[in-house]
DNA sequence: ATCATGTATTACGCAATGCATAATACCGGG
DNA sequence: CCCGGTATTATGCATTGCGTAATACATGAT
């Protein structure tokens, strides 16, 4: 029931969790959703987090580079370009305001000044 | 270029403010969207709004109540079911963990339990 | 050899949601 | 009579999370 609520409240948050991921240094794909399943209640799947790296490459927020690997298919790595950082720094100063409304939100509404 | 991510960011996260402001008590859709307009950095616009109050009554959160306005055309009052109130507080139970998942994430990302 | 398992990536397609745009209805004032 | 403020509804687009599935590589078991 609460699941699909939980779906949409993930949108653009992940994208954000895979930044902060990154901001340590370069990281491939299948890693990072490593680190994002060790968050609880963040669980995420491959079909998830692959796609996201897509774009923000795409949008020139990551450059990637791929190494052989001898455990299994060549790894991609990314890490964060110059771009990527200032969305980083963004966001990072977005989600504070988010948060703060809606605890304006909860604590209290008064539809005027409350006095005194 | 970052309001696309707000954009994003906001699925979902509405709904729990229509709730929020309803907690208090029944409320119809213009005067919602003047609450949510006062909070700064979370201005909706009413096509955002109506649509949510549509699908939150749909799925029985909200029930409805039409009253004739002296100043427009009728409002619609909409009030929280007792489904509506169970929804609000998973709601109210889930957000902090989002929260907690982020700051785990800001806040360094140990691979392994760190030792001492 | 064959099959399963863990590593690692890609592609297809659906369901939801935010939001811009526009139309409509009602009232009062210039 | 038109404009602005109140109040709601409808249409349609772009984006995203995610289930499902296919594929590639290596190792170890059957």
């Amino acid at each position: 029931m609460i699941e699909g609520w939980i779906t949409q409240l993930r949108k653009g948050l992940l994208e954000y969790c895979v930044l902060l991921v990154l901001r340590r240094g370069e990281s491939y794909g299948y890693e990072i959703v490593q680190a994002l399943k060790r968050i609880e209640d963040l669980a995420v799947s491959e079909s998830t987090v692959y796609p996201i790296l897509g774009r923000l490459r795409a949008e020139g927020f990551l450059k990637s580079r791929d190494v052989p690997s001898d455990a299994g298919p060549p790894r991609r790595y990314f890490a964060l370009t110059p771009r990527g950082k200032v969305r980083l720094a963004e966001m990072n100063a977005y989600w504070p305001m988010l948060t703060k409304a809606l605890n304006e939100l909860k604590s209290g509404k008064p539809e005027r000044e409350p006095q005194t």
